[in-house]
DNA sequence: CGTATTTGACCTGCGC
DNA sequence: GCGCAGGTCAAATACG
């Protein structure tokens, strides 16, 4: 499975440029990894190895394991969604943060160009949706509050830069994982 | 004046 | 087939 990295999903508390490498700060939010991607490549020897949640429909259980590697406090959630939401084609695999914070724009090091805007069932708030606007790069974004705690902002990221990020000047903790699997996917 | 954002319309998939 | 919900487009507008 792919696996990408976007920094610092909170500027309330750092700076990107100030990020250090093991990027503690990152424990402020939570990470969630919507792997339909995978589901969606179901049958291949991909979803045996992955967890065991690939197995499962629509577990949306927050697993909520805590990473060792980054910190006490960071959430790290699985999350699965059924096969109907990848039947049509991915743009690679889905990560979404959970992040306290007032503000919902966050600068994660690349430039996104706002397309639309709308409410959802799923939440009272509304819900924006974000292009990379780097020519090339199909990557989108969906910004929203978290329905239940207001003060927290739902990002999800769709597919895989094809770019550096303007400001990749550090380097991730868990990049490895993205030279480790890149090759499987896309 | 060029670029980004806003926002209603439009498109598509899904459930009934 | 119809209606709903989510996602995208694109013209109009705002902003630098």
């Amino acid at each position: 499975m792919d696996f990408f990295y976007f920094g610092n999903p909170d500027p309330s508390h750092t700076h990107l440029h100030n990020m250090s490498p093991s990027s503690p700060e990152i424990a402020l939010s939570d990470f969630l990894l919507l792997d339909d991607f995978l589901h969606h490549h179901h049958g291949d020897s991909l979803s045996s190895q992955s967890t065991e949640s690939s197995e499962k429909p629509t577990c949306d259980t927050t697993h909520g394991f805590t990473t060792g590697a980054t910190s006490k406090n960071s959430n790290i959630n699985i999350k699965c969604k059924n096969a109907n939401g990848g039947s049509k084609a991915r743009l690679g695999p889905r990560v979404a943060f959970r992040t306290k914070s007032e503000l919902e724009i966050m600068d994660d090091g690349y430039k996104w160009r706002k397309y639309g805007k709308k409410s959802v069932k799923s939440s009272p708030n509304l819900r924006n949706y974000y292009k990379c606007s780097s020519g090339g790069c199909l990557v989108k974004k969906r910004v929203e509050r978290d329905r239940e705690d207001s003060s927290y902002v739902i990002t999800t990221y769709e597919g895989v830069h094809n770019h550096e990020s303007p400001f990749s000047t550090y380097y991730s903790p868990i990049s490895f994982l993205h030279s480790d699997h890149s090759t499987s996917s896309k």
